[in-house]
DNA sequence: CTATACTTTCAGTAATTATTGAAAATTAAG
DNA sequence: CTTAATTTTCAATAATTACTGAAAGTATAG
């Protein structure tokens, strides 16, 4: 197989990216062939289109699976297993930011929670906590609040996303008629005002 | 200096994440050494808590310095340079996503761009084309929210958060009252449906 | 202006990570 | 069960990235 020189752009990109993502170049590049290819490839035909290995194929497409960012299926009358990327790019987000949470932030929270657990016996210990406890409670809350997002089917998250700053907008308006009475917040600077 | 070992668990854990963040283990405990310090720190103060050389540091600074997580500050009667790590986490947070994205992001965001601008002329053009528009447009959409959302003041996005599954009903029933006309979202299980 | 305190750069080296080919393991056909 | 096709593992090596010490650069005090 050969690429055409648009794939062959796409496939070089996410080869650099890789680095950048916490991936390596050939499993970036095998994505990227997944992604733009209609039809799933044998193992075989990954390494001639992007000549690598066999044997580095098979482990960058062992990565893969274990990012659930591939779908090995097999072709009637062919032994060989075939891959592909799944076509639902909603579901390829929300699959990224499951993976991404579970082995970046995760084991951070887990830490971190501890840490908190640790009676503090000086000066020192006593302030570390206490950033240690600012940062648990700014990541467990945009994480719970991304998990929730998350849940949403494509059309009722592509609302909400429209609506961003309009949500925001609600907030200043409920803050208004009293009904939290805390401190209002000071109007920022918004950018594509969606209507509600 | 020596550690506590509270501290010392904090600085080590993020040594070791620092791979997945895409930083290096030297930038990893440094930040996490400014973030538990109450007080600035020099470049030797640094270098001998964490057992680094001096050059190591001052290249580890560097590096923090160009994602705009360290103040550079002088105290008075000292000629050296001290760190310090901002308190705001929700600044940090801005901060964070801000450099991510323009790393991690914009320059695929580019690529994108420059692909859709060119005719296919071939079948498997066509196809990796309408791919690459799926993700951009995708990817567009999240960062533009993105944007949009960390524009907010801490109050009003912690609100947003907490409100969370919350603007999800109010989507659905927005729906329900045929303001949109199109299909109904199906109702996904939401974990915690904060008081609207 | 000079001396000194401090910081950065950079070439060499160490450590880590990626890639390969060969061999072992697995799977399915006959 | 045997054989052949296919996939995975793994030790060796290549490539990359991290780290250091020495030297160069910068800035301030006197």
């Amino acid at each position: 197989m050969n690429l055409t020189p648009l794939a062959q752009s796409f496939v070089l990109h996410f080869g650099e990216m890789g680095s950048r993502w916490g991936i390596n170049r050939t499993v970036g590049q095998i994505y990227a062939l997944l992604f733009v290819s209609e039809k799933p490839l044998n193992a075989d035909e990954i390494a001639e289109a992007l000549a690598f290995s066999r044997s580095n194929v098979s482990m960058g497409l062992k990565e893969l699976d274990s990012w659930r960012l591939v779908r090995l299926q097999h072709l009637p009358g062919d032994r060989r297993e075939y891959f592909s990327a799944p076509e639902d790019v909603w579901a390829i987000f929300r699959t990224l930011a499951d993976e991404r949470r579970k082995r970046e932030i995760d084991p951070t929270l887990s830490m971190l929670r501890d840490a908190l657990l640790v009676t503090p016996t000086n000066a020192p210990d006593v302030f570390a906590q206490k950033r240690m406890g600012d940062m648990h409670e700014l990541i467990e809350l945009v994480t719970d609040w991304m998990a929730d997002v998350q849940k949403l089917d494509e059309h009722t998250l592509r609302q909400l996303m429209k609506l961003g700053a309009a949500a925001q907008k609600f907030l200043e308006i409920k803050e208004k008629l009293g009904l939290g009475g805390r401190k209002a917040a000071k109007p920022p600077a918004v950018g594509s005002p969606a209507e509600f």
